[in-house]
DNA sequence: TAGAATTCGTTATACGTATCACTTCGGGAC
DNA sequence: GTCCCGAAGTGATACGTATAACGAATTCTA
């Protein structure tokens, strides 16, 4: 057990001579000038000598709060999340709190468990949103990418305009068959793509749009790209709501051998570092996740202090590379 | 604040007309029998009509345990890491405990910053070593995949076993010099993997090779890995410490004219799900990360109970695939 | 120099829970 | 009818911290 025999402040005061609240007044810094300097120095020199840490349960208990926040994720493995945690933790840092990563659903499977521990706030990916149901009692929140019309406050990324750019790429280029990997998943931010893209798509005469639901894998991008471009009308471009699935669409083509972007333009949505590694070249869209992560930091920090947050709205930038072209 | 007019297990009592103690026995589930049923169901209705939840950190003091444990972790991008979270927070849960991730060093930069809240026990990757030396109070430890004759319990792959299987594959397929693209991480098992390099090619007559640290991305491994080619003597064959640095030195092969596994063979570390959809097939070596995670879990759990754990040895397996040929 | 203000420390208390020690009550056993 | 025992619940307490309330010196003010 973590807690047996270790100093507390009580130990501390024993051996510096003094009570145990003048202890708690030195170690905790928040008085100054109302300890002498001489005695402060002996509290300190005793605490360093027993190796004195304040146990964490016993302040939490106290202050009622534990200046740790958790950020609900669905998976570890997309750099996406990586870059939120970044973004959220450098805000978090600033202003002395923790921030530690719950991944769910996980690959594990497993239902639902919240950490035993109590944190003052929670961000959470639109993808991780059932995760909140479980939650045992309200919390600040605020929700990552998410519907803007839902109960708590998010912050979001301009996925109308980008989309809107992407499909004026495409369209501009002359694609007029354009298919679309939409992600499976049920969260406001991929459904909004769909829309986004439909309505660029209608938008423009002669120009039509076959949308498929890939799982995110390579493995399933190429599936479902496959199937794709095995339609008697072929689509000349796809759009794929991960990288990940470009990946797949990349080796579907080849299988059928058809070139990129000779025969069919390829695009992706993410800019995950091995974007720029492919061959050609993935045009895609690059989201803002380090934005984003200390946006939503920000916001949860002014909930915490009873302010209301605005909802941010992030742009997100096309980046054109070379899997993109005018159709044949 | 999340404490601010929570209900507390006394206004339970109070509405239940019980004492605060039957509440806990009650709630707790530890006291089978003690407390007579229909009291227990009255008490039960209460709390379900406040929506009482146990304040953690009351709890956690009282207790002086979390049953919360703390993965330290280098990055959230490796796949990596998210099957061994995996494989530990599934034995976690089997036993009531929860599992959080704490990256660390991140690409934040910041300073390391433990949590505020109280662990049982900590997971700590080897690479994330140096996050030991802020741990604020000695704390049930288990590393992964390092230094067995360190301080603490340790789950370790067999290194040497699988590098010597993969040594033997390439100079049993003939290549004499051979190029490794280490990892630039002071880490026990990225030396010993050099080190078992080392002895397998010592044991060779007319083999050697030639070493250059690469810090991890695609990037410096197309960097490295074209020094390596653009040697006087090129290697034939080159052995990378991560699958990431393995799609660099494809990138550089095909900018050099040369043909992966024609004129280069070329083998990774880890077995990414993108080792698999490199074009050749990747030849690499699987980790059971997942297993790391829960050996290393029940280890903990071990010593939590004062018990001494083992230091279990994975077996690692070479995965074959279609990057690497007997040289020209 | 008296009174007031300041300095520097102590004592007491509350946070919410789990559990130990104790009381009360009713029912057998003999 | 007495004694004892089990059942069912209550009261008290401790976990370790932070801080409000208080008090004894000491210094300042007029």
């Amino acid at each position: 057990m973590p807690t047996e025999g270790l100093p507390t402040s009580k130990d501390v005061a024993a051996l510096a001579g003094v009570s145990q609240s003048t202890v708690s007044m030195v170690l905790s810094g928040k008085w100054p000038g109302r300890v002498s300097p001489s005695t402060a120095q002996t509290v300190r020199e005793a605490a360093e000598q027993l190796g004195y840490q304040p146990n964490p349960a016993a302040r939490n208990l106290r202050l009622g709060r534990t200046r740790t926040v958790l950020l609900v994720v669905p998976t570890l493995t997309a750099p996406f999340f990586a870059a939120v945690y970044t973004g959220a933790a450098r805000v978090a840092a600033g202003h002395g709190f923790a921030l530690v990563v719950y991944p769910w659903p996980d690959a594990s499977g497993g239902p639902f468990a919240a950490p035993h521990e109590a944190f003052d706030g929670v961000l959470a990916s639109s993808m991780a949103i059932e995760a909140l149901t479980g939650m045992r009692r309200p919390v600040p929140l605020v929700m990552l990418d998410s519907d803007p019309a839902g109960a708590a406050p998010t912050v979001n990324f301009d996925v109308d305009t980008v989309v809107g750019n992407l499909a004026d790429h495409l369209l501009g280029l002359g694609h007029r068959r354009l298919g679309h990997l939409a992600a499976a998943v049920e969260a406001w931010t991929f459904q909004r793509r769909a829309v986004s893209l439909a309505e660029a798509v209608a938008r423009t005469p002669g120009a039509s749009l076959v949308t498929r639901e890939a799982p995110i894998s390579i493995e399933t991008g190429r599936e479902v790209a496959h199937e794709l471009l095995s339609l008697p009308d072929r689509p000349t471009a796809l759009v794929c709501d991960y990288d990940i699935l470009a990946v797949g669409a990349y080796k579907a083509a080849k299988s059928l051998g058809l070139s990129v972007p000779g025969d069919v333009s390829i695009t992706g949505f993410d800019d995950i570092p091995l974007a720029e590694a492919l061959e050609p070249e993935l045009t895609t869209v690059r989201l803002p996740a380090e934005d984003l992560g200390s946006q939503a930091m920000s916001a949860l920090l002014e909930l915490l202090q009873n302010r209301s947050p605005g909802s941010p709205m992030l742009p997100a930038e096309l980046i054109v590379r070379r899997s993109t072209a005018p159709p044949a």
